[in-house]
Parts: C-alpha cells; structure tokens; sequence
DNA sequence: TTTTGTGAAACGCTTCACAGCG
DNA sequence: CGCTGTGAAGCGTTTCACAAAA
C-alpha cells in the first residue's frame, strides 16, 4: 500500500465504483474479476482500472485478473470502509429526515446515533430509530459517544457555524447538503442539490444526452 | 455567446457557483463584481474565474470588474435558468420525499408538478402540496403536461427501467439518485449518497482535510 | 492603478503501446 | 493467448505572464 494522500482524486472517485462492481460480481458466482470487467458498467476503460489499482502495488495476475475478495478486501481498507463509522445528523428538516430514514448507510459500516435540532417542536421525536435532542446537548454527545462524522443538512446560514461546533467537539469529517463552502480543519465532502440541478439544466438546453465526465 | 457544447465540463461545474456569488454581492449592494471577488468564497483564481467567463465573449471592463446584473443575466442564460422547468419526483420514499419538502427548488424556476409511485399505499397522498399518482399515470402524465425533467429517486434495480419509460414519455433530462448509471439518450445527473459518503470515509482516514478540488 | 482577456507554459490525468507473466 | 503493469505520449485544464483598457 502507499500513501493514501499520493492518490490522485479522480482515482479516488473512481474506488466505490470498483468495490461495487467487484461485489455485484462475487454476488453473481465470480472469484476472479478483469479490469475491463471492473470498468465497463461505468464506462471506464481496462487500462484507466488498471492504474488506479496499481497505487495500491501489484495486486492482479496476468491472464487471470484480480482476486475478486482480494480486491474486495483491498478496497475497503484503502477506502476506509474496513470500520465502523459512527455519525450524527445535525438539521432535521426534510435532508436530515431523508437520511435518517435511509437504512442503506448502515450497510457500509456508516451508523446514525442520533439527530440534533435546534427546533424543540422536532427534540424529542423518534424518526427511523433515532431519536433528535436538542442542540445543546450536541458537544456533550460526539466527545461522550466517540462520533466521527457529522451529517450537516441545517440551513445555509448557519452551516459554518455549526461546523465550527462539530469540529470543536472533536468530529472528523462532515457531510454538507448546504450549499456553501466550509471552512474547517477536516475532511470535507458536500452534496448540492440546487447545483446538481442547475447543471442538468445546462445539460438539457446544450442538448448533452448521457451523463457528464465520470458519473459525478 | 459561443456554442454551448464547447464549453468544458469543468467550467459548467464552476458557473453556479458564480451565478450565487453574484447574486449576493448584488443582494448586498454591489453593482459591479471582480473576476476575484467571484471566485474567492470558493477558493477559485481570478484567471481561472476570467478563462472561464470568457467563453461567453468580452463581457469585463478592465479596471472594474463584470456589470453585476448583467453577468446574472448572462449566467442564467448559459445555463438555462431563464425558463421554467417542470419536473415530476418518481419514487416517494425517504430520498423523494425530501425532494418534494424542498421548497428551495421553485426559486431557481424548477417546479415540481407531481410525484409518482408504485405502492399503491401512498398514492393519493400529498406531500409538500403535491400529489402522488401510480406509475400507470405516468406516461399520460409527463405527455400531457409538458414535463422537462424527472427526478428519479427509486430503488437502483429499476432506476434503468424507469429512466427509459420517462424517456419514452419524452422527458429530457433526468437527475438519478440511484447508485448506478443511467444508460439513456438525455441529459443525466447523479447524486449518490453512498458514494459520497466513501469518499469523505477515505479523505478522514487519510487525514485529508477540506474540501477536494473544486467543491464536489 | 486596478482589472480584464489571452497566448504560452506548466501540470496532471488519461490513453497508448508493449513487455512480461500465467 | 489473455490479462496485468507501466513507461511514454497525448490531451485538456489550470496557471503564469503580460499587453491593453478604464
């Protein structure tokens, strides 16, 4: 293995598409998985595999391919997915309940412990087995309960502030569904669905069909 | 204004963010905006901010900057924000539920006519003011009311069925939140929580912080 | 002086071409 | 042969450097 943080991004982006196909291909009976193969449903050339893999040292066998546990294995370690991630969503509007009600995260190792809100309409309330408190009660929770990363879904305003907050208690990585850049001394991943939207809408008047560079 | 399939995927992905940042300096009193001050609060260079407005022509003043409400205008037009788009949410669980509380999305012209679902157990309902029909309306539907887009929030194992009946119906562009890719003949866009989700696992576990290139 | 627009250089990722292994 | 691993070439984007406009 080298060093994670020599990995080019793009690569990076590439991984979960990788460990996906891998699985969906030991599901289906293989033990053994090509480079093509592990391409192809996301329109990713054999060659283009082959170098991502090859960061993580020499790993396939020539004439056979990879290992498809192996590879398996492999991935999930590089990709951090080897643990269990405990996470907390702050901001229970409609994101917030949309995650919370989304049992497919638990699946990779990614758990919900609890929900924050400042609204004490919401405190108190149980949605999908988790329960929300109050935003006051936040610090205590991720430096009592070992959290690693917050689900941020609060309005844009305060998406800063708050993130600030998480950090202070001690988080790792934030989820942003605001849409704004944060600034903060962590790992930092943002899903924006307005910009999502507005770049569809480019697509759809440039008359593009198909989906943009790399399925992002 | 140049041929819009000339402009490079990278540069789409960054006009949104300028679009914003223009429209808050204008809400805060500014009249004219720097190819500087466009890109700072995202961490983007001037040249890379002034390469890319220039694909739309000379639109700058040296020595001042972009005419504020022009460069909305301009940036509204190149990406198709100045026309209403009407949309239909296919698949009312937890993720479709949430689009359809969202009401941030009329605000940037994306109207959100009906939804559509399977289960027969919650057609009829009305979320967020809008209705949920069975799949069999479907194609009547989006034919007869002028649908540009669907917004389609099923389980991954008929996300491709699905896509290709609302392609069928004539719907141009799709926004998939399901976790694979969309073989289809319109614009698609797609949003994949999981994936998301492994990547921040990766930048935490690798003591990576802030955002990755570009906010994405 | 401030800021745009733009060729040219630099950079990083992808694709090619092919040696080597099973 | 089929498939991997990899140096080298190719390509698209970003950054630099600077001329020109307000």
């Amino acid at each position: 293995m080298t060093d994670r943080s020599e990995i080019p991004w793009p690569t990076v982006k590439r991984l979960s598409l990788y460990l996906r196909e891998a699985e969906r291909r030991i599901e289906a009976g293989a033990t053994t998985v090509s480079s093509r193969q592990l391409g192809e449903a996301n329109d990713i050339a054999g060659t283009q595999v082959r170098k991502d893999l090859g960061h993580f040292g020499q790993i396939g066998k020539s004439g056979i391919g990879y290992q498809a546990t192996n590879l398996v294995m492999t991935l999930r370690r590089i990709l951090g997915l080897n643990r269990s991630w405990r996470a907390v969503v702050v901001g229970v509007g409609n994101i917030g309940r949309a995650i919370l009600g989304y049992p497919q995260f638990s699946q990779r190792g990614f758990h919900v412990i609890a929900a924050f809100d400042q609204n004490q309409a919401v405190v108190g309330e149980k949605i999908g087995g988790v329960e929300v408190h109050g935003m006051e009660a936040l610090i205590d929770f991720i430096e009592n309960e070992d959290i690693h990363l917050g689900l941020l879904a609060v309005p844009s305003e305060v998406s800063q502030q708050v993130a600030e907050l998480l950090v202070e208690a001690g988080i790792k990585g934030i989820l942003n569904f605001a849409p704004n850049r944060l600034l903060v001394p962590v790992g930092v991943v943002s899903v924006d669905l307005s910009r999502s939207l507005e770049m569809l809408a480019f697509q759809v008047s440039s008359g593009l069909t198909g989906e943009p560079p790399l399925g992002d």
